[in-house]
DNA sequence: TGTCATTATGTCCAATTTGACATATACTTC
DNA sequence: GAAGTATATGTCAAATTGGACATAATGACA
């Protein structure tokens, strides 16, 4: 995959923000994305659960807020190794990644396939 | 978590290789360490799978062979990111990952299981 | 053993990522 | 609306990572 296409279609992506654009993802970089998001709703969802701030969580992961914050938004700049990385600060297992991506993977199966019944 | 002690803790793990420093490591860092290797043994399973020679799939991924190597031995100076990005070119899907990586997380309990049973 | 193909290991420098900081934008509570 | 707290966004020097290359090491086979 070319990161720098990726890197540019993904920064197009969150400025447009059109199905369009999505649609010209390579299977690859949509898996990537996806991978990304389900880890950034991760966090940001333990983030709540332990009811801490970005400020917090970045004490103990040995981040700063921002990037905290560009996290829980799966900002493009921010990699999926310092997404990992908080998770684990923060207690998760594998397994339990695992499971959520297992989980979301469902979801996003089931809205294709609604997507795919009601429209074209 | 600290990058840096990290590193140097798997760096000394690969040369020494002993149980003893096993368990000097973080939750996070022994987290992150297996989640690594999940994803390293994920990739040498799919190459396998296919057929594919070093060489290819670093063609197919847009890296070098000396890198995918790398990759497939959990090196620390690979980061999770490229292994990710290399098993999507791959075909896998999130989910994929998912699966193995809650596979993995049993049979690793499991581990745990008889060892505490067994020892001490 | 020699040759060829594949994989492993080390190094370099360009590219990417990161923590830190500044600053802007919510969101509360008074 | 002021003041305080939390989150969002942009920038940059420093640290990390990546592709490329060289070169071993391993393996298969004649």
């Amino acid at each position: 995959m070319d990161r720098r296409k990726r890197r540019k279609l993904e920064a197009a992506g969150w400025v447009v923000g059109s199905a369009r654009e999505f649609l010209d993802l390579t299977e690859a970089e949509a898996a990537y994305v996806e991978f990304k998001s389900t880890l950034s709703g991760y966090l940001r969802s333990a983030c709540e659960r332990q009811n801490l701030s970005q400020e917090a969580i970045a004490r103990r992961v040995g981040s700063s807020q921002s990037r905290i914050a560009k996290m829980e938004a799966a900002d493009p700049g921010v990699s999926i190794d310092l997404l990992l990385r908080s998770l684990f600060a923060l207690g998760a297992q594998p397994a339990d990644i695992g499971k959520a991506l297992r989980a979301q993977g469902k979801t996003t199966l089931a809205r294709r396939r609604r997507a795919a019944a009601t429209h074209t």
